[in-house]
DNA sequence: CCAAACCTCCAAAGCGCTTTGACTGCCGCG
DNA sequence: CGCGGCAGTCAAAGCGCTTTGGAGGTTTGG
């Protein structure tokens, strides 16, 4: 009983600097040097300080290091919700699991601001001004984002998932080629005949929606195809947007015979529609989408449901953290002044079930 | 030029407490206190130190706060990635959504740890020897999950959400009522008229899985119905796996006329297998789910999709949330042996378009 | 009028770590 | 033999805050 008390007691009093040194007959410098891999300790006195920290189940404090040198060793990811619909959009899920990944590996905390959209900007600054992590990685950027000048004045280490067109001062990003992915897959609908392509994007003040009606303006024009803007849609990608809008599209006097989505989700939407209105989905009525990879809704197979132009989000994450990381190190080394890191990953084209030529005679004409 | 160097520099060198002692003429100790709402400061002086603060943009470091008072202001989710398929539960993103709302509101951060499921042992051990986070919310419970006992021995504030049934010492728990909401489930379908129900359940090590289990067959013994072990499935709840066990069930001599879904997301792919396979949604084969109100994928309207048993997951991670920081708020006030909390919350069943009577002639027959 | 009881405020000692500056032997070199 | 240099170690000064243990000054009560 009494034995048992104290194991507890000497568990939960995790062994400090000063106790392990004392323990060792070395003084706190000479330990802390040891365990940190600087040159001025001798190997052997490094190995035995190393045995005991790992005997004594000896931990630093992350609070007092922090203190001490300045650094936090973690990480912040500002995810705003949607005051609009109290949504999160499900794609930081994966994405955050491949950067929290490179976090862990480099022995950085992850920590998760959830806010109120318009609560950001106060979110951001106080996060730097409590010095409270070593940097940041934005989500989510719109057209012309006020966080990223702030950011750039705060002077700390960010990367941006995207990129925000308005923007003209140089910063981090890792983004996908929307424009280019979206011009291929509107190029594949407009090669099999159809005409009638509406585009399902996602809400209009986010960048990465309008690259991608870029690409998909781009590929229409080219093609001497004018542009419908009732053809068009933004909203926040969720199930019931993508199938509210298909079955008002389909509804009219000259429905679209394909549609391109910007995520599976509200894709699994449209799908429902089509069938709700006696379409056969991938012959009367092709689908293209935009697919992030989430683990638990795989386009997969040897034919997936749908045609997709693919980027994995988690990925993304991944990389976006990396690229953090790797600034954040460039800076410590006293790099300051150099050109920023940019990467553009390029979403790769799969054929699936979704598309079809465009009917010669049009279902709908038959309804 | 030169001002502008300098005001940037007076903004980055945030203020500490120390100059604003002195700017303001008084000790630190009277400052921390005035600022820390004690009692042995005039009202006077408390606010011309408020105002200091507040003009000079004053925010003291958390990390030399949290070394000083042994708190670190902080709560930790550690979310388990399956190392199987590489995938994060999409309802981790409401869950911490609602529970980051809560913390937010009270001052604390939001430490997220990713990890392969193998390691969360670790992981705990590491937060809580590290003194990195003030308490601790556990997800997934699975049977008999020994993190709860970890947990209690390493004597740190945590909260479960759900339960594990194998253990017997007492913890905090948030939990939906899931043999209750399975058994009314099945106890609608079997009204209706459906013999042959399948329950496509989530991963059979999870704890929930087994009392949605339970409730499935406690509703069906009740009718005298036998159960038949092939008609119920475990998996990661993907849209995958629902489209992929329903499509083999349907295709069986005898198929199911219902089915119980353990979530929309796989729901999705069962609603898919039905149509692939001739029959109808809601008409021959009806679909009950357990619907974790999603943001992105919400089953609304006046008649929602899928007849469901609902519980808001985002409501569960706020109240989780705010129960964690009851509990720590409890114990720093010195109330140490408390009952512990417990929150059992009623999933509530609406009907949706996904449910009707089983056909006389099952269309199955006429195939 | 004096002691006791406040009120306000302060100096200084931590919290657990890093880092500077210095000190001690010991070796090699001129 | 004496000196510079080097490897290995240490004491002590922070990092920015809280909190203990008073110190003065002002009221109060007998």
């Amino acid at each position: 009983m009494v034995l048992n008390f104290q194991s507890a007691l000497i568990f939960i009093t995790a062994m400090n600097l000063k106790e392990l040194a004392h323990k060792l007959g070395l003084s706190q410098t000479t330990v802390s040097r040891a365990l940190n891999g600087y040159p001025e300790v001798s190997e052997a006195t490094r190995r035995k300080v190393r045995e005991a920290a790992e005997a004594h189940n000896y931990r630093p404090s992350p609070r007092a290091k922090s203190l001490a040198t300045g650094r936090s060793m973690a990480i912040a990811h500002v995810v705003p919700v949607s005051s609009q619909h109290e949504m999160v959009n499900p794609i930081f899920a994966d994405f955050i699991a491949g950067a929290g990944e490179e976090y862990a590996r480099a022995g950085y905390d992850l920590l998760l601001s959830v806010v109120p959209d318009s609560d950001q900007d106060r979110m951001y600054r106080d996060l730097v001004t409590r010095k409270a992590v070593d940097g940041l990685v934005v989500q989510a950027p719109t057209l012309t984002d006020n966080r990223i000048p702030l950011l750039n004045e705060l002077d700390i280490p960010f990367v941006v998932h995207g990129r925000s067109s308005g923007v003209v001062s140089s910063y981090n990003w890792l983004d996908v080629n929307n424009r280019r992915a979206f011009e291929r897959a509107t190029g594949l609908l407009l090669d099999l005949g159809h005409r009638r392509v509406a585009l399902l994007n996602g809400l209009a003040t986010l960048d990465f929606a309008h690259r991608r009606s870029d690409g998909y303006k781009r590929a229409l024009l080219d093609r001497g195809i004018t542009i419908d803007p009732e053809m068009i849609a933004h909203d926040e990608m969720t199930e019931n947007y993508g199938y509210e809008v298909a079955r008002r599209m389909l509804a009219q006097p000259n429905p679209p015979t394909a549609f391109l989505v910007s995520s599976i989700i509200p894709a699994i939407g449209v799908r429902r529609a089509i069938k709700d209105a006696g379409f056969e989905f991938g012959r009367d009525v092709s689908i293209v989408i935009h697919d992030d990879d989430l683990s638990y809704f795989r386009n997969t197979g040897d034919v997936p449901l749908f045609t997709a132009v693919r980027s994995s989000v988690r990925e993304a994450g991944q990389r976006a953290a990396a690229m953090l990381l790797e600034i954040i190190r460039r800076r410590e080394g006293g790099i300051t002044d150099e050109a920023p890191m940019q990467i553009l990953m390029e979403a790769e084209l799969t054929i699936g079930q979704s598309t079809g030529p465009r009917l010669a005679t049009p279902v709908h004409a038959q309804n």
